[in-house]
DNA sequence: TGAAATGTTGGGGCG
DNA sequence: ACGCCCCAACATTTC
């Protein structure tokens, strides 16, 4: 009797902790599947930095099913279709995702399949608590994290302990590599993303690694730490997080194991704003799209393509910022800290609207993530549910100050003028001619005078804001 | 997980 | 010894 399965891989790219695949390997043969789809927004608008990790991931998933992996490109339903009925399957079987478009092209493909006389089963590998089960008192979601994470999360059922990977497995391929989903990057000259290569290690290995790396590391220092940039203080998991190399499961455990005091509260509480963005999108499913709180529809946004252009390219004249934008246009990745700042930059001091940023930043960041990337624009814009306030307007040059105070962090990415002393390296407008020349600089040729006046830009912001408070 | 403006306090210099 | 001013340091308020 034939009794073979398909388990299709989304955002669990990984054979630790993943529930689906535990199911999976109760049957004799299982047909790993994974569908690049592009009527999925996250196919269709995916950034070019994710579209990289993507490729990486299924190439190294693929090895850690002895090169198994079938990755067709196409119609969900259709591919899926086709498979249960030349090859007689009765069981498929997944992990869940949450981005709105997916839950309702999920439940339509689950529908379908079953009237082929199909068992469709869904699992959950990628949240600690489900979004539609934490409720207040009152039965409705909640909209400010302390109570959401304090109340509704810890003070209902514990994560899961993680599983194993099942010892016996059998995969099975069905199609020929020129059938498959033709990488893009592998083809592609383009030397973008090349530079990732050699810092990025895209595997369920390495993200263990990385994690394990961060716990013997970067965990003991980790409350404080997290918050300069030029120490190694963060954990850097959160692509992996994305795709499902790491299980948040295992992460939440060693975490709670591994940390201690207020490193550890600290660690848990941002997984639980991970938990929160999640949480959000599920109930506000066009966060990427709207503001939350409404009154911001009238705000009367800045619309430059020079000044964007010139943010995008870290080109400021304010280091500080200029280094987060390089940093991510270098790496793919943002420290914390640089994010807040150079998020708040865009949104009060160029008063560019944040699905400007969010739209960057989905782009070149290899972490994109829809839930985390908007929650988290819109936290920082004020827009958003539980948000900063707008008026927390980030100083582009005292941030620096506190936060690379030596400009560790600045002279790495702004190699152009890191021969400026400590003194002026915040503001190298202010230094005189001769500092500038010592270190080589002219300023507005080897690096832009700032774009803007900081003061009057804040206080702009803080009268447009004034105007819809009203 | 701000920053600036404004208010308060207290020590020291000085007539 | 006293009042006055200055100002740093800290606290509070405001956006």
């Amino acid at each position: 009797m034939n009794d073979t399965c398909i388990l299709w891989f989304r955002k669990d790219l990984r054979l630790d902790d993943n529930p689906a695949l535990i199911e999976a390997a109760k049957h004799e043969r299982i047909i790993p599947l994974f569908i690049f789809d592009r009527n999925l927004e996250e196919y269709n608008k995916i950034g070019e930095a994710s579209h990289w990790w993507l490729e990486k991931s299924l190439i190294s998933l693929s090895e850690d099913l002895n090169q198994k992996l079938n990755i067709l490109e196409g119609d969900s339903l259709e591919i899926i279709s086709n498979i249960i009925k030349e090859e007689k399957i009765k069981h498929v079987y997944w992990n869940r995702c949450y981005e709105p478009d997916r839950i309702a092209a999920d439940t339509f493909l689950k529908k379908e399949i079953t009237k082929l006389n199909v068992f469709a089963k869904s699992f959950n590998s990628s949240l600690l608590w489900e979004p539609w089960k934490i409720k207040n008192k009152s039965g409705n979601f909640y909209k400010v994290f302390t109570p959401f994470f304090k109340k509704g999360c810890l003070q209902t059922d514990q994560p899961r302990i993680p599983c194993k990977k099942p010892k016996e497995l059998f995969f099975l391929k069905l199609f020929k590599e020129d059938n498959i989903y033709q990488f893009k990057f592998q083809k592609s000259k383009n030397k973008w993303y090349a530079k990732f290569e050699k810092i990025w290690n895209v595997s369920e290995a390495a993200a263990k690694n990385i994690f394990n790396n961060f716990l013997e590391n970067g965990a003991s220092d980790y409350n404080v730490g997290r918050n300069f940039p030029s120490k190694n203080s963060v954990s850097k998991i959160s692509a992996y997080l994305h795709w499902g190399q790491i299980s948040p499961f295992r992460v939440w455990h060693e975490a709670k194991n591994r940390m201690s005091g207020s490193h550890k509260e600290t660690f848990l509480s941002e997984l639980g704003w991970r938990e929160f963005s999640y949480h959000l999108l599920y109930h506000f499913p066009k966060i990427n799209k709207q503001n939350l709180k409404e009154q911001f529809n009238k705000l009367d946004w800045n619309v430059s393509n020079e000044l964007l252009l010139k943010w995008k390219k870290g080109k400021t004249g304010f280091p500080i910022v200029d280094a987060g934008m390089r940093e991510l246009w270098k790496t793919g990745y943002m420290h914390n800290r640089l994010r807040m700042i150079t998020a708040s930059f865009l949104v009060k001091n160029l008063l560019i609207h944040w699905k400007e940023g969010e739209k960057w930043f989905w782009d070149c960041l290899l972490d994109a993530d829809l839930a985390n990337n908007s929650a988290s624009w819109q936290w920082v814009a004020g827009t958003g549910s539980d948000a900063a306030p707008f008026f927390r307007i980030f100083n582009p040059i005292t941030q620096g100050q506190k936060f690379d105070k030596d400009a560790l962090y600045i002279r790495k990415y702004l190699p152009e003028i890191a021969k400026l002393p400590n003194k002026f390296i915040f503001t190298p407008w202010l230094a005189d001619k001769e500092i500038l020349s010592d270190a080589n600089i002219t300023l507005g040729l080897d690096y832009p005078y700032p774009i803007i006046d900081y003061i009057s830009s804040r206080k702009k912001a803080l009268d447009a804001f004034k105007k819809i408070s009203n």
